[in-house]
DNA sequence: TAGATTGTTAATCGATTAACAATC
DNA sequence: TAGATTGTTAATCGATTAACAATC
């Protein structure tokens, strides 16, 4: 099973994963394709389906280990070492995201942050995340530190100015929390948050 | 076509809309599956095969007018009307929610927002919301406001017992902002988002 | 043993895509 | 007319689900 994954099961993975690690927070030992199920929505035959194609991870019976399933989706999808990105935009929402615990939890490390508001230079947000350095900087720094990861926390009128910047300095996967579209090359992955869409999208069927 | 939509296709429509209201904002007046294809990686045909499902809404040869579909989309998806959300949660996430012009942009209308310190209570956060009410009245004016959709913006370790109270009070879909694994009754939908877990999805396909 | 839950099969349904005639 | 783009067909592939034997 050396073969890419497709890109379904590789998002349901990582929907395992992480019920795995709220689990493994709250002390469950073991785990059933049934209560996965519960957390994720997602049917429990395609969970069992799902994991069988790598191996035998469950036992009959008794369920699935929490702490070694967590070790074989984690082979699977091969994210097991730390990852560095970069935050662009030191406002609310980026303080917010610096200072979750929610990237750390999954060995991702921000690494650096930036903005271009002369007063936030130099300010400590977040626990973990180094003091923020001027926009001015981020080419240099990001290609310094190889970041392919980029975070958009700025409002939507500057987003693709902060975008076409991490693009020139080799970042290839964005995650864009402004509502703005963005044009970027082929070779560069957008993945833009929109709650009010999926909320639009939840009530369709609540109201249906 | 009064038939119910399945999952997949309500949930490229929201995404079609979302392109066009940006587009709209743009100034674009025209736009062709292609296009639609760029910013959102779904397949141009399957664009054309969603759309053709409702009636003839392009013009061959030149497009869909921006105007016109956006129009029939909302139809569809019956989401013409203002939808009335209960925040919970006043720190940097809940104001960084509250001031983003993005649910406004949709006509979902932050009715209420929450939050349990007493220093929070009484201040306005954001432009459009209100002033922050004591989290001790949450079940009286969700219940009093019919409100069905709440939006979870508290750390994890009371994530559950905000939920709880919204529940008690009637909400029906709840956004989670929180990493917490939530608990919830059956006709109740929990959307989490997590973009650690996203990140995780998105580096695999980088990396293979 | 009795109960629970996995791993797997088989059948169905929707998503995806290429191709192309229709037509603006 | 020439070029572009829709609407639609047909073929393929993956997702979904029920059912159940295997087995802890």
């Amino acid at each position: 099973m050396a073969d890419r994954l497709t890109v379904g099961v590789a998002s349901r993975l990582s929907r395992y994963l992480q019920v795995l690690t709220q689990a493994k927070k709250m002390g469950k030992e073991r785990i059933s394709s049934q209560e996965i199920s519960d957390y994720t929505n997602i049917n429990a035959t395609q969970i069992r389906r799902d994991l069988s194609g790598f191996g035998k991870f469950g036992k009959r019976g008794v369920g699935y280990s929490v702490d070694s399933l967590l070790g074989e989706i984690r082979k699977i999808l091969r994210t097991q070492g730390q990852h560095n990105i970069a935050l662009v935009g030191a406002g609310r929402l980026g303080q917010a995201i610096a200072s979750s615990p929610i990237f750390a939890e999954h060995g991702i490390n921000i690494a650096a942050v930036f903005d271009r508001d002369p007063d936030m230079v130099g300010r400590q947000i977040g626990s973990n995340s180094g003091s923020v350095l001027d926009s001015k900087s981020l080419k240099d720094v990001v290609r310094d530190k190889n970041i392919i990861v980029g975070v958009i926390a700025v409002p939507a009128a500057s987003a693709q100015e902060a975008t076409d910047e991490l693009v020139d300095s080799g970042v290839k996967i964005i995650f864009n929390y402004s509502e703005a579209l963005l044009d970027v090359p082929h070779d560069v992955q957008v993945h833009t948050s929109n709650p009010a869409v999926e909320l639009l999208h939840a009530l369709y069927f609540h109201l249906a």
